[in-house]
DNA sequence: ACAGTAGTTCGAAGAACTTGGAACTTCTCA
DNA sequence: TGAGAAGTTCCAAGTTCTTCGAACTACTGT
C-alpha cells in the first residue's frame, strides 16, 4: 500500500546541545551503545544493539530515542527495521574530539 | 582546640570513571560550576561558586560534593572554607582533551 | 488478507536525583 | 568563652529517570 513515510525526528547539528550529550553518555547502557556503534564503524540494526546490551526491546527503544533526541546518532528506517548509527560529523564539527574521547574512555 | 584535620575523601586518578565525570557535567548547574572553575583558572571558594549559581549553600553543598566525588574537582580545607579546583592534570592524563571540551561547549 | 517480525508507545513501579530549610560542626576572632 | 561566619549533613518533598510487560503500529512474505 502507500508507502507513508514515518518521518524520525532528529535535532539539527547546530541544535546539539553539549549537556545533552553529556547527560546521554553518562548512563552505562548508552555508553555502551555508543560504543558498539564505534566499533562498529557504520550502522548498526537496532536488534544489534538490544542483543549488545542484553535488555528488553522496550529498554533499548527508550535509550536509542534519548540518544536519537540529543543528536547522538541517526536513526533509518528501512521496513520494519532501523539502522542506527552514530552522528559523527555533526559530533565532531560541534564538539571536536569528544567522540573519539567517548570511545576510548 | 586539637586540630583534628577532616581529611576531605578524593578519588586517586586511575578511579575517576568517564561516566561519572559525563553524568556529573551533564548536570546544568555542575557544568556551571566546572565552567566558573576554568574561567577563574585556578581554586575559588565555595561561597564564590555559590554565588556564581545563585542557589542555596545546601544545594551547592551537594553539587560540590558529587563533582569531588567524581573526581572532577578538588576541595582543600581552610578554616571554615572550602577552595575548589579543577582536577586538571588527573582529568587530562585520564581523559585528554575532555576539559577543554567541557569548557568551550 | 493473514501471520509473523521489528520496533514503538503506554502505563506503572521503583530508583535515583535535585532542591532547600533546619540543625549541626568547625573555625576564627575578640 | 561566646558570637559569628562558612559549610556540611539531615530530612522531606517533588521531580526525573530507568525498567519492563502489554498492547500497539508498521512492514513483509505468502
Amino acid at each position: 500500500m502507500s508507502n507513508q513515510v514515518r518521518e524520525i525526528p532528529h535535532p539539527a547539528a547546530e541544535e546539539i546541545e553539549l549537556a545533552a550529550v553529556l547527560r546521554m553518555c553518562g548512563e552505562p547502557v548508552r555508553l555502551e551503545m555508543v560504543r558498539t556503534l564505534a566499533a562498529a564503524g557504520g550502522e548498526l540494526k537496532s536488534g544489534q544493539l538490544t542483543g549488545a546490551v542484553g535488555l528488553p526491546t522496550s529498554t533499548c527503544s527508550y535509550h536509542l530515542r534519548l540518544l536519537r533526541e540529543a543528536g547522538v546518532t541517526r536513526t533509518r528506517a528501512a521496513g520494519t527495521e532501523r539502522y542506527i548509527s552514530l552522528r559523527r560529523d555533526d559530533l565532531d564539527r560541534r564538539f571536536p574530539g569528544l567522540l573519539e574521547i567517548l570511545v576510548r574512555g
